[in-house]
DNA sequence: GATGAATGAGTCTTCATTCAT
DNA sequence: AATGAATGAAGACTCATTCAT
């Protein structure tokens, strides 16, 4: 990549971080071309330069974003640490990641009704790539004893459910900071595992 | 009530459940009026007959299922059994509404690019109805000794977050019957009340 | 006319006057025929029963205002005074319909944009009829000698003019009362046909 | 202001134009988008990129226009010639507008049926300051001993209300031209004055 | 690379009008 | 005579997308 183009792909992900900004607040369809536009002091046609499509947008706000999420969480999966701090490393990780860049986990929970068939394989397929890492955390705590559950899959989708949700009520509950919330929650979510 | 108005009550109650329809397959921008008339063999003049807009519409169908809902969550209470016994039933009965009437639990989760604010208002309320029943519960449990959380509003909130994400999921896991998955939920969501 | 008939010609004139009442205040294309049905606590319906369309009902009311416009302005041409105050008589009566009435007046404006073919000429007939009243006023005035005024139809057109003016500015000016402005108007008026 | 917003605004006036005189020969209500659009051959879309919506499209055209009116009224009166000249000119130079911009004269008459509560008390103050011309040259007249009236106001409404009906009848009397018109009624008009 | 300008399909909404009862 | 219900055509407005410059 030579420094014109190392230029573009920054100012491509300077242009999906506002993206997402926008989209978050306004919805999919309340987010106009327009408005991600004057966001970033552009106009919209600049926007077509970097982008086929509205769809494309989104679509690459979506992958950049899981994309440093699954790394991250991939990390913790890697350190050398009982399955359960992991666990509750994961969960405290994950909330963060929902309150914060709200933004984009909005996009993620109806894919169908904004992308296309090509796209939403995609996104379903890096989705489960997020899971698995939640998966393979979960096994290892089996297999060495620390953890104790037959529906493995199953225990795993109420976590993330009840953690995805958080991001439903958390703006308007003010009293909690972000880490009490973590903590009671991988508190509580630890005892199902057990 | 005569006649005449009961009809037009019937009448517009099949309005709401086949818009509930439409809005949950193609999402409150995608559900055009004329969507939802074509569904009816209506045209769209008829649909403004008995709704002052498309918000109007809307609202009404949210307030329709969730008062339905909250009414037999609030029956399930009443009963003479254990508070256990209690959560469980309403686990269950939450997830099959949730899988069921998918249709408008999807316009729960994003109300604020919906709704104007004095529906938004009405609309917190009913749902804060809702879940006051759950806590309803898990206090009366904890008063006699079946359950044992401190945090109880988060440990609701956790319940009913993995519960809700059901449907992010359920459409595409055709294995399981929704009997299974409401036995497995209940029983892992009890162990973060004991 | 049996008493069947007279009861509905008298509800035809009900309607009228409330249609009137509307159209001034809101204007023609303002006015819809639920407003107008609502005023008289009818519904859309019935209104259909007693006029063909909109546009009939509109021309019945402009008639039926400019009908006893005129029988009341041919009175005062018939009366036995001076040709002087007779047009003093007139132009006051005039200010008095153009601000009470205004309702309808609003109408006379620009009847083109309201009427079809056929009542427009009805219309202009009517008009003419009517002003043709102070035509007679102004030529017995020179005859007699009492005027001197050698474009009698232009003359007649500024008189008519500055008063229907009137009903733009007199609700927002509310310091005079209608007896006063008349009073000023014919006697400024006046000197144009002296 | 460089090339290209010469350009643009060259555009919109160019646009103000011809919308009004669509506006007037069918009326706020039978001038749609469309029509105004189709007469400049351009798409209701690119309206919109000049507008914001129908009634900033219309208040624009109403200001473009009295603001010339006024600017040149405003000369007359600054003129070396005596009141009685001055009215007379002032005079015949609205009859010409009225009858030549009929257009946008139309719009001015009942403003209340059309623009927002911002734009009436502008277009009410913009017509005030136009009138106000008229009063200091009746009042120039009244000191130097031309005019002898009391109710100056009155008068000059009088003055312009009678010169603005011209255009109810103008278009179907056609064997006056518009030069005999204005000095017929600069001639009955100067009476009220003296 | 970027912009101003334009397009056109689509969406909500209104309303005169009709008609069975 | 009157009503509730329904129709359909029309209109304002939005916005993703295109393209010449």
């Amino acid at each position: 990549m030579n420094l014109r183009e190392k230029k573009a792909a920054r100012k491509k992900e300077d242009i999906l971080r506002s993206a997402s900004k926008i989209i978050s607040r306004r919805g999919y369809n309340g987010a106009t071309m327009e408005n991600i536009a004057a966001e970033l002091l552009m106009t919209k046609g600049a926007l077509y330069y970097y982008f086929a499509n509205k769809e494309d947008l989104l679509y690459q706000c979506h992958y950049l974003i899981l994309s440093e999420v699954s790394k991250q969480v991939g990390e913790i999966y890697k350190e050398n640490i009982s399955s359960t701090e992991k666990m509750k490393r994961a969960i405290t990780f994950h909330i963060e990641v929902v309150i914060n860049e709200k933004e984009t986990f909005n996009m993620i929970i109806k894919p169908e009704l904004i992308f296309s068939d090509e796209h939403i394989s995609l996104i379903l397929q890096q989705r489960d790539e997020y899971a698995s890492i939640f998966d393979k955390i979960i096994q290892q705590g089996i297999e060495n004893g620390e953890f104790a559950v037959k529906e493995k899959k199953m225990a795993r989708m109420i976590i993330l459910g009840a953690v995805n949700w958080i991001q439903q009520w958390y703006s308007s509950e003010g009293d909690k900071n972000i880490e009490d919330i973590a903590d009671v929650y991988a508190k509580y979510l630890l005892k199902i595992l057990t």
